[in-house]
This record gives C-alpha cells, sequence and structure tokens, in this order.
DNA sequence: ATTGTCTTGACAAATATTGCCAAATATAAT
DNA sequence: ATTATATTTGGCAATATTTGTCAAGACAAT
C-alpha cells in the first residue's frame, strides 16, 4: 500500500485546516474517499489530480509525480524483480523519448 | 505498447519452432491471445507467467522481470513525469526492504 | 484455389474499481 | 460522562476494465 501522496495530500489539507468534507465536497466525492485516500488504501484517479491541487493550492505536476510513484509502488511492492524491472522500463523511455 | 515481454516470447517459441497454436493450448488459452500478448496489444495474467515459463523452457524470473517491466510502461508512456516517478519508487522499495 | 498460420475486431463473461451509505471509532470540548 | 464533530471502516451496487471466445480476414506456400 502506497503512501507517498496520501501523506503529502494530508499534510497540505491539515496545514490549511481544511476538515476532509471541506476538501471532499470541493472535489466531489464522499468524505470515505479522501479519508481513505490520505491513508493509501484508495486512489484518486488520474483526472481529479488537477483539480485537487487546485483546491490545496499545490503544483500540479508535484501531485502527478506522486500520484504516479504511487500507482507503480503498488505495482512493484513484494516483486523480487521490482528494482531491475523499473531499471529498465527507465531505460526504455529514455530511448523512445 | 509494451513489446519487450511479447518479443521476448516469440523469439522464445519461434527458435523452437513451436506454433502460436501449440502454444496456446498449453496455456490454455485461444490463440489469439497469444498472437496479441505477442504483439504488445494484450498482457498475460501474472498468474500464467510461471506455467508459460515451463512450456517455452524459459526462466521463471527473467520472464516475470519482462512482464512487470511492460505492465510499468504501460503505466508511464506518455507520462512527463515518468522518469521523476520511477526512481522514487526505487529509492522508496530500497527503504522498505 | 486450398491449406495452414497468424491477425484482428466484436462481443460476452469474469474481475476490479469506484462511489455511496451507514455504522463504528476516534477526538475535543464542556 | 455527554455531546458534538471529525475521521475511519466495511459492505454493497454501479461502473469500468480486463480477459477469453469466436468468427472473419490477411498472408504465404504450394
Amino acid at each position: 500500500m502506497a503512501i507517498l501522496f496520501g501523506e503529502h495530500i494530508r499534510e497540505l489539507r491539515t496545514k490549511q485546516s481544511m476538515l476532509l468534507r471541506q476538501l471532499a465536497s470541493q472535489l466531489d466525492v464522499d468524505t470515505s474517499i479522501i479519508s481513505k485516500v490520505e491513508r493509501g488504501d484508495r486512489q484518486l484517479k488520474k483526472e481529479q489530480i488537477p483539480l485537487l491541487a487546485q483546491i490545496l493550492k499545490a503544483d500540479v505536476e508535484e501531485l502527478q509525480t506522486l500520484w504516479l510513484a504511487d500507482q507503480l509502488y503498488n505495482m512493484v511492492q513484494g516483486e523480487p524483480m521490482a528494482d531491475e524491472a523499473l531499471k529498465s522500463v527507465s531505460k526504455q523511455i529514455k530511448k523512445t523519448k
């Protein structure tokens, strides 16, 4: 279970004294979803990130990067060959660019 | 669309003069699926890899690594922050180990 | 033109994800 | 301890995605 993204969101939210339900309503989702997102047992949809960034006055790209990292982490976590696969993909995308 | 895994499979299969339908039947899927897998527009299920490795007399871990790399590639491809996210995950899994 | 192999697209079945709700659990104030 | 407020958790239905099957098409070789 990934946590980088959720921890970051929670920090941004609490620093602004914003309640779960306030963030949730602005993002148009149920409070429980934000709770789960912040604790890492639920992922937001990619398309929700820009609005989330706006609400939290955060950098969109940073959030997108954290979000993506969480997805990747979920995919490789527990896999013995995780690191090798990650490196191989790094190389691959450099080539294709 | 990822291709590392598929290319590798096709090479292993053809070098043994094995037909798509032979591989498919042993793996208990339709021929069309293997065709698509080899061309990279379909992913096998993770659980199918060990049997596939056995059929092709290939190294399970190598295939699993390639398979995982393909999944990751599909996830990050086209994302501007792909590389940063990949690196961040690499660091993260080293910590947790 | 026939046969054998591979490819492609459409569809249904199986799985997984998402949002919603209600109940449970904290947290804080009085 | 009671109340009020905030957060967490789990179950379920709706939705979306993935997987497998089938049938038709492309391509070679003969």
